[in-house]
DNA sequence: TTAGCCTTGAAG
DNA sequence: CTTCAAGGCTAA
């Protein structure tokens, strides 16, 4: 039967459906990967059984497994995946009572609430299945949050795609499962759903699958003529060699790279067109259509929407059509085809599934997974879109589970630390590099007495860094921490033509000094949270720092008037987009206001110099520090000020080309009067620097690739400590 | 409108 | 000089 008509097709239980229930085997089901055909990286995956298919989701049954758990609060999955992956890592590389080593395994399975708002807390639970000899008697975890977990037998509902595990796809694809199961009618929990991540995302054909649990004690569905759709998991694993050459747009033959990454002829043809023209396309189905060689024709919104997703760049198409020559991307493209050469390097001397932890070769170019510098579709796209975030299973996780070398650990870094540590990505969109901090010394508070205001003072061995007086986090006795903030080159110009706009959005700008001591009171209730002989470590301490500063930006973004203005809905979706624009923006706002030449201003008020970054990290951080350092000096050279800032902020959030807004017009005319509002401020404040306004726009792509900047400065933080 | 091929011209 | 990513042209 063909399954043209959706309606017709149903799997699943219907409400008030009496079935029976099934006698099952209590036997674990934990076996060989062969057996799945979308689970190919680890040695053993978790089976199922398939009870029937629809259009687009079907129903398994698993048996009753045991996993290893932790779970973590954070009001954004990505964060809390990042720390309890590394906690979980951990167990499986030791920190167990036998000190045993376990086999990673597939999928890694995060429960998320269901229907959490972005700004709330949520708590998110992730999962390593245990392999089938552990299934039995799996070794104690020696870290208390850290527990052993046994799942009862479940049914679920199950819909697959390719993409990573992250807030937004999920939320995307959690919500048309529930919807189209809504349809029917049928029964299953609404509090809370899972994400299972299959394979490293640093592969094409990636899949991940959000899950939705049915009530343990369902009766078994009948399998009803859904079964006439497809047999197969929609998303199959993309298994050609050398996908890189394959546009990430439609899968064509790559030519070249065309307005910010590799395409095909026919895509770069098709967004030259599209934007050149200033195309305004509608999509006459769910804007979801599929998009390949075939069938890219059909629906040029979904097609051009796709082209922003992967990260293609409308500011590469010229405005004065001038032909020839280079345009501000050629260092990026460099960049990018070093990196994929060094990639090719790397895999060349990496046998697969051997995978060595251990390696003498200090000069050896970078590993593979720093190519998140640039876009290609299975890495990072420069775009500010949302469709890219955080696989579950980090890249340079081989089958053996033991880590690859990687982009931060190799030369210097390896010399200085203890073996690697897998590292999440912490701002950036894929959990790609690896985090190095065993062994290190932590942040010591000790020294601070518990009624003083907060001051982290730092191990000896971080010798670089500073709190210079100028900043608004100096904490001497004599300075309270509400303090106003310097007066440097951020003195609002005289007499700008919409003063009243400019004002409104300067009002909601966030202290810097209460930010700092927020971030500051945090971190010591943490620790005291912790006692004495527990002290938060380097990597605890810069995600608590990047958590609060996140949610210094969304409190900052729901106070702003013109944001409430906005359908909760856009709210989720634009916040969800921009989140680590924001936060690159925000560091380079630091840099720019608090900043001294050659260090890097942390949201604490402390400085580490780069000189040391550079001197200690390998060649990918010091390019990313001396990219982000660059842009600096470049934004310090047009003398931003905070009215431009809170411009550029107001900008990256109000975003109308990020899928899924509902009121794109209501965005786009925001976003057109920021831009209005930012040219007459910078005309006005600047006449002599005419193009001021320009360079300014010209910076916001530059942001989009700065985005890995604030990770590699905390990994070389980390890094180098100890 | 699409997409393959052609021309251009700055950067290296 | 070569490279290669822009824009242009044009048959389908």
């Amino acid at each position: 039967m063909e399954s043209s008509s959706r309606d017709l097709v149903f799997c699943g239980y219907k409400a008030g459906l009496v079935g029976f229930l099934l006698v099952l085997t209590a036997e674990a089901r934990v076996g060989n990967s062969s057996e799945l055909r979308f689970c190919f990286e680890t040695p053993q995956c978790l089976l199922f059984d398939r009870i029937c298919t629809a259009d687009d989701y079907e129903v398994r049954r698993y048996t009753s497994v045991k996993w290893v758990s932790t779970e973590e609060t954070s009001f954004i999955m990505e964060l809390a995946a990042m720390r309890a992956f590394r906690r979980l890592y951990d167990y499986i590389t030791g920190a167990n009572k036998n000190g045993q080593k376990i086999e990673m395994t597939a999928p890694v399975i995060v429960k998320m609430p269901a229907g959490k708002r972005f700004w709330e807390m949520g708590v998110y639970r992730m999962s390593f299945l245990l392999p089938a000899e552990h299934q039995k008697k799996p070794p104690k975890p020696t870290d208390e949050k850290v527990f052993i977990d046994e799942m009862p037998e479940m049914k679920v509902y199950v819909k697959s795609y390719g993409g990573w595990l992250s807030t937004t796809s999920d939320r995307n694809n959690a919500k048309e499962l529930s919807d189209t199961l809504d349809l029917f009618n049928a029964e299953y929990r609404k509090d809370f759903y899972y994400g299972a991540g299959y394979n490293r995302m640093d592969l094409p054909g990636y899949q991940t699958q959000p899950l939705v649990q049915q009530p343990d004690n369902y009766p078994d569905p009948n399998p009803l003529e859904g079964s006439s759709a497809s047999q197969e998991i929609k998303t199959e694993p993309d298994s050609r060699p050398g996908s890189e050459e394959y546009c990430p747009i439609c899968g064509d033959k790559v030519s070249g790279y065309h307005y910010g990454l590799l395409t095909c002829e026919s895509c770069k043809g098709f967004f030259k067109r599209s934007v050149q023209n200033n195309k305004h396309y509608t999509c006459a189905e769910q804007q979801r259509c599929p998009m390949d060689l075939s069938q890219r024709k059909r629906c040029p919104f979904c097609r051009f929407q796709k082209c922003l997703a992967v990260g293609m760049k409308r500011e590469a198409v010229r405005a004065d059509r001038m032909r020839g020559g280079r345009n501000k991307f050629g260092p990026l493209y460099r960049r990018d085809r070093q990196m994929k050469q060094q990639k090719v390097y790397h895999q060349a001397n990496t046998a697969p599934y051997r995978i060595k932890t251990e390696t003498t070769q200090a000069h050896r170019p970078t590993a593979p997974n720093d190519h998140h510098l640039m876009s290609s579709h299975t890495s990072t796209p420069l775009s500010s879109d949302a469709f890219h975030y955080p696989p579950i299973y980090p890249p340079g996780l081989g089958q053996s589970g033991a880590p690859m070398r990687l982009d931060c650990t190799v030369n210097t870094e390896r010399v200085l630390t203890p073996p690697p540590l897998p590292y999440t990505g912490l701002y950036h969109r894929t959990f790609s590099g690896y985090f190095q901090e065993k062994g290190e010394t932590p942040f010591s508070y000790s020294t601070v007495p518990p009624h003083y205001p907060l001051h982290p003072t730092l191990n000896n061995s971080f010798t670089t860094i500073s709190t210079p007086a100028s900043s608004p986090c100096s904490t001497s006795s004599t300075t309270p921490l509400t303090q106003a903030l310097p007066q440097t080159s951020v003195n609002p110009p005289s007499g700008t033509l919409t003063p009243s706009f400019l004002s409104q959005l300067l009002e909601g700008e966030q202290d810097e000094s209460q930010l700092c001591a927020k971030v500051l009171v945090s971190l010591q209730r943490e620790q005291a949270n912790r006692g004495k002989h527990d002290r938060l470590n380097t990597f605890s301490i810069m995600c608590k720092m990047a958590d609060q500063t996140l949610f210094g930006l969304v409190e900052w973004a729901r106070n702003s008037t013109l944001f409430k203005e906005l359908k909760v809905e856009d709210q989720m979706v634009l916040l969800q987009s921009c989140w680590s624009e924001l936060l690159v923006l925000d560091h380079l706002c630091r840099q720019v206001t608090y900043g001294n030449e050659g260090c890097i201003y942390l949201v604490t008020g402390q400085q580490i110099e780069v000189s040391t970054i550079i001197s200690q990290a390998g060649v990918t951080l010091s390019s990313l520090v001396s990219r982000t350092q660059d842009l600096v000096s470049k934004l310090k050279a047009l003398q931003l000020d905070r009215h431009e800032f809170v411009c550029l902020k107001y900008l990256v959030l109000f975003n109308p080309d990020v899928k899924s807004v509902q009121s794109r017009r209501q965005v786009e005319q925001t976003q057109e009067r920021v831009n209005r509002a930012l040219m007459e401020h910078t005309q006005q404040s600047h006449p002599g620097h005419s193009d001021k306004f320009g360079q300014l726009l010209l910076r916001l792509p530059e942001i989009d690739q700065a985005e890995p900047i604030k990770s590699s400065q905390e990994r070389n933080n980390c890094n180098y400590i100890g």
